[in-house]
RNA sequence: CGGGGUGUAGUUCAGAUGGCUAGAACGCUACGUUCGGGACGUAGAGGUCGCUCGUUCAAGUCGAGUCACCCCGACCA
């Protein structure tokens, strides 16, 4: 198997992420592919996620929910332009029963038990809980509804990576109904805020987030808003996206309320929604050679201690490293010791070390002797030896910095590789060599868009800001200034 | 769907011009010695060579078909 593709810098990565995801071993003959298998570190790691996230969501007023994953043809094809969307990637289910083999050789379909309508496996839930939505939805009392839902989606591209396009993926989606646009609208973008702070704080990713283009908009949405992050390799990764829907569902899944004056009207949406993506993204921008680097407040193992000793000193250690662990565990979640005899020390530093735990505690006889420890940060390899008085804040501190500094070092890499760019042969010239974003004036018109990604397959990834300039491909005057990028 | 490639041990792969009982490394098991940066020794377990048909005294090796997977495009979170 050959993981290339995912690398942030070529060959190291493949090796890095099967500590956290495996290819799924599917039956033979069978042509689902795509599928990711995530192991139990690697699960450790989006439920720490989930909880850091949901937490947020919640802040905004949502509640969580559950609807079905099967969604019936005729609701889905309700929104002209979200099939349209959606139609070349789904999943369809036609039949509820299996029987088995006239030569014996195992079961097949059973053609008798066709669906009068066939089930669409949903790659995303807009119109299955939208149809809900209108029975539940009658007077402005009822707005807003703010749902979210936790749940896992089958979009069947055509191509597919680990991680960054699985045919099966985990998701949250926030759908919210208001009364009026402008509320809508609020919504839409405090639902990106959030998003670009739960990068900031959570995953130590600084990104860009805004407006996007007609063509990268969501199917069905009246605008989408884009959160971007930059990966090592200077490619772009979207990983999460906010849809003002205006009410474009609404009509088709007849939404409509009474509001104050007694006026029927119908209701204002929105969707939005992160995926397992992230995870990917945080591999691939904060691994360095040595493997994963993971931040602090996602890491399934905060803190690691690694005991080392001969014989002779075995018993010594072993019992002040308990200790430690328990000085430490007394203030920070996730400590870890790993007491096994059975690897060496340097396998030990090793597996950790790729497997992106924060912080190592190395403790021996020399550590013993002076009633202290070593200890080495994963973000800069730096070792140091710190006494065990108020072992467990410093500790904790030094959680908090490599965090912080994980943040300011993904800041400056965004911000290094980024060029505002005013001539289309610069333009081309740093998208064949380091790429990164790029911010330069674009005319809106889809022809220069199609021109540009014909050119260089960098498209616009959001919109950077207002002003002057001219259209970086035909050059006429444009007030909108885009970021591109190459995307994945 | 187009272009390219690959199927041999758990994994990565080697097995020119067909030839004896199909190999290596890593991993796995047992025992011993080790342990401040991926330890070492000894002994072992592990394979219908993707599948089918054909050519041949003889097929992992040649031919045809088939299935699966990977990479590069188009499509996308």
């Amino acid at each position: 198997m050959s993981n290339k593709g995912i690398t942030p810098r070529n060959q190291s990565y493949s090796q890095w992420y099967l500590d956290i995801i495996d290819r799924a071993e599917l039956a033979e003959n069978s042509s689902v592919r795509g599928c990711m298998v995530i192991k139990p570190y690697g699960y450790a790691i989006w439920e720490n996620i989930q909880k850091e996230l949901d937490r947020r969501i919640k802040g905004l007023g949502v509640s969580n929910a559950y609807f079905p994953l099967f969604i019936p043809l005729s609701f889905f094809s309700k929104e002209a332009s979200h099939v349209k969307g959606f139609a070349k990637e789904c999943a369809v289910v036609t039949h509820y029963r299996l029987k088995e083999a006239e030569d014996g050789s195992g079961v097949v379909v059973d053609p008798s038990a066709k669906l009068e309508e066939e089930l669409i496996v949903r790659p995303t839930s807009e119109t299955i809980m939208y149809d809900t939505f209108s029975r539940w939805i009658t007077s402005w009392r009822d707005l807003p509804l703010k749902i979210n839902q936790w749940a896992n989606i089958v979009r069947w591209e055509k191509r597919t990576r680990p991680f960054l396009r699985t045919t099966e993926f985990l998701w949250q989606e926030g759908h919210t109904v208001h009364s009026n646009h402008e509320e809508s609208e609020k919504q839409v973008l405090e639902a990106l805020k959030m998003y670009t702070q739960f990068a900031k704080e959570v995953l130590a990713l600084e990104t860009y987030g805004g407006k996007k283009s007609e063509s990268e908009k969501f199917a069905g949405a009246v605008d989408t808003y884009g959160v971007e992050a930059l990966m090592q390799d200077g490619k772009a990764l979207q990983f999460g996206t906010s849809h003002d829907l205006g009410q474009n569902f609404a009509k088709v899944f007849n939404i409509k309320y009474t509001d104050k004056e007694g006026k029927v009207d119908y209701a204002w949406q929105t969707s939005w929604g992160v995926s397992t993506r992230m995870m990917g993204a945080v591999i691939m921008s904060h691994s360095d050679d040595l493997g994963l680097v993971l931040p602090p407040v996602i890491a399934p193992i905060k803190v690691v201690i690694i005991p080392i000793y001969k014989d002779s000193s075995k018993e010594k250690v072993l019992e002040f490293a308990k200790d430690i662990e328990s000085k430490i565990s007394a203030i920070v979640e996730g400590v870890k010791i790993d007491d096994r005899e059975y690897e060496s020390v340097g396998y030990k530093f090793n597996e950790w070390e790729k497997k992106g735990v924060p912080i190592r505690v190395e403790i021996g006889e020399k550590d013993l002797d002076r009633n202290g420890v070593t200890i080495v940060r994963r973000d800069t390899n730096e070792k140091s030896e710190i006494s065990i008085n108020s072992i467990g804040s410093e500790i904790n501190m030094l959680l908090d910095s490599i965090q912080s500094n994980l943040l300011s070092r993904s800041s400056t890499i965004l911000q290094k590789n980024t060029h505002t760019i005013s001539s289309y042969d610069e333009f081309k010239k740093q998208l064949k060599g380091e790429k990164g974003f790029l911010k330069a004036y674009w005319c809106g018109s889809k022809e220069c868009e199609d021109g540009i990604k014909y050119d260089t397959k960098a498209t616009t990834r959001c919109l950077s800001g207002e002003g002057k300039g001219n259209c970086i491909y035909c050059e006429k005057e444009s007030t909108k200034e885009w970021v591109f990028a190459i995307p994945y």
